[in-house]
DNA sequence: CTTGGCACTCTAGGCTTAAGAGTGCCAAGC
DNA sequence: GCTTGGCACTCTTAAGCCTAGAGTGCCAAG
């Protein structure tokens, strides 16, 4: 469907969702009759503003104020009526830079969500980026103490992975060597899920014919293989929200707190932006999560080789500057991309 | 010195700041003549209250309040008024049992963290153990791509670290076994500290002497030595510090909480806390930190086969139950040193 | 369709007032 | 000499009142 406005209400929806957000008073019919270039007098503006009002698009808060956006005023504004700041290339350069500077992976998770943070001066959030493919390069065992082995992956190329299991009886290094040995020979450059799948299969046809070592580094490795990696984001700058005045009572904030603690509905909420292309937008109530009620969130996808890996974002009051947060959120998630791309 | 405050004075001080921690308001002549168990006037009373201001233990906030404790007020009472209420056995096997579950030493720290703030209320903080001693159990290398070659440490029988480092050519994996074997025959069972000693002097005796690899693998394991471990804290429960309106402002929160963050001062002050003996308390601005000019801070340190390794401690208002918090950090730092000790 | 005029409504802030709490001091009493 | 009731005084808090100002909706004229 198209919008049921004209231009000319349209124009005007844009002036006063800009004027509030820069200002956060509500905008009267006067302010607006200044400044939106429209040669209109205040009458007129009442006029228009009656109409959206009736459309839902904006509210007084009382009678004798102005009228301030809704969520529904706010989206249209998003949608269709912004205009986007553009970063400088100066500053792009900038960023990149402190993108580059980082050296693990979990680093360069926390420069973003910092940088975030930072230019916008709300809460920057990263998820860790998913593992696409998982390739085995090398499996490695080490005997710890009675019964405890200590197993280590190393994936990709680039990350380790160790962790310990328990086991029916003490292992010999000779016999942790061999059973290495014969998983590497077998299975290395493999995808994790494959080798799963395939060491389940032979684990069921061919129990007999193996030795026990054998059969032992299989379970060895079932054991290992079957974790499934765990969701987490990197949050930084939370405080910063304790500068908006919006979100009035401390109660909402700290019920906003313990979500960043609790993570799970921030996760569920970030993991509706990975399918999404683009830049993906939640006004307020929008999200569903009572605590954000009060927050808008501006997300976007990053990847690596062209394959989607996780989402960043930025969360601050619902009365925002779009125009400058969106243009951010998509050049570093872009930056990022490159960054991972690259290495 | 012997304190200047005569039995009455010392108990009407006592009764004024356990009212005044029980209610949060400043007490009165009136309420403290009835609190007191003394036979006494209000008039009597404000005689004493009237001493007790001068000698600088209770201020009154304005000419027809009542009186509040000054730090140095709090200190007395700390010092010598209070009556400490033990926690029941019920109570400490539940805490117990819930720092049992944790499996690993990382768990271990943040489950004490979330315990010290669930039962206080307030945020709870736990340094990372740090190692008294370091024996190194067993060394691996295993070679990544080019030039990077992945050293996994095995410490003390139950830590496994592992890093990445650079190096100047790449080395089969032959090579690399050989020189972990060498490492291991030489230096498994050490200190680390003692390993560093001898691979220096080694290195520059017999440089001559010793095969490439030999050399090579001596400057590995000196990389992997060389650094230091970095302190480190765990924090529960920052949200519970919202509920207290005596840090009224949400500016002087939102300092506390970047304090948080940024690690640095309250580390500092932690540190304070390892070389003494038993609980230590800090009320408000004798922590020398402004952020923490409103707060106070009760820690003890917890140690390892009586080897002092960490600290732990709750941070919250000034006016914090000391009666109740003072025998849980007690305790729980008894039942996490516990633990340490029986792995 | 636009606009000036106008009555109306509601808020924010300033001012006053009254109630209440608590004090310090004094003089009387044990 | 300590204790106590009495009393005048101070200061805070909340309520009530009032006014200025902002903004509205509606209407009738252009």
């Amino acid at each position: 469907m198209t919008h049921p406005l004209n231009d000319r209400a349209q124009l005007l929806l844009k002036s006063l969702v800009e004027r509030y957000i820069r200002d956060g008073q509500p905008v009267g019919s006067r302010i607006l009759s200044k400044d939106s270039g429209l040669n209109l007098s205040p009458a007129t503006i009442r006029n228009v503003m009656c109409d959206l009002e009736d459309m839902g698009f904006i509210r007084a808060p009382h009678t004798s104020a102005g009228r301030i956006p809704t969520v529904q005023g706010y989206r249209v504004f998003v949608d269709s009526l912004l205009t986007v700041k553009p970063l400088h290339s100066k500053e792009v350069e900038q960023y990149r830079a402190k993108l580059g500077s980082a050296v693990t992976k979990v680093e360069l998770v926390e420069a973003t969500s910092d940088l975030l943070s930072s230019i916008t001066r709300m809460a920057g959030v990263v998820t860790i980026p998913r593992r696409k493919q998982t390739l085995l390069r090398q499996i490695e065992f080490v005997s710890l103490s009675d019964k405890r082995v200590l197993v280590i992956l190393v994936l990709n190329d680039q990350e380790v992975q160790n962790r310990v299991i328990h086991t029916e009886k003490t292992f010999s290094a000779q016999e942790l060597l061999y059973a290495a040995n014969f998983l590497n020979s077998e299975f290395a450059g493999m995808e994790l899920t494959t080798i799963r799948q395939r060491l389940l299969a032979s684990m069921q046809q061919a129990r007999n014919d193996m030795g026990e070592v054998m059969q032992t580094a299989m379970s060895l490795a079932d054991q290992v293989l079957d974790d499934k990696q765990q969701e987490d984001f990197v949050l930084a700058g939370q405080t910063n929200l304790m500068n908006f005045a919006d979100m009035a009572n401390i109660d909402k904030l700290r019920q906003l707190f313990d979500a960043f603690n609790t993570k799970n509905d921030i996760l569920h909420l970030l993991d509706q932006s990975i399918s999404a292309e683009g830049i993906q937008i939640f006004i307020g109530e929008e999200s569903g999560y009572r605590v954000l009620d009060e927050c808008s969130i501006v997300t976007s996808s990053y990847k690596v080789n062209d394959d989607v890996v996780g989402v960043l974002g930025v969360i601050g009051p619902t009365r925002m500057a779009y125009d400058r947060v969106i243009p951010i959120v998509d050049v570093t998630a872009r930056l990022l991309s490159a960054v991972l791309t690259s290495e």
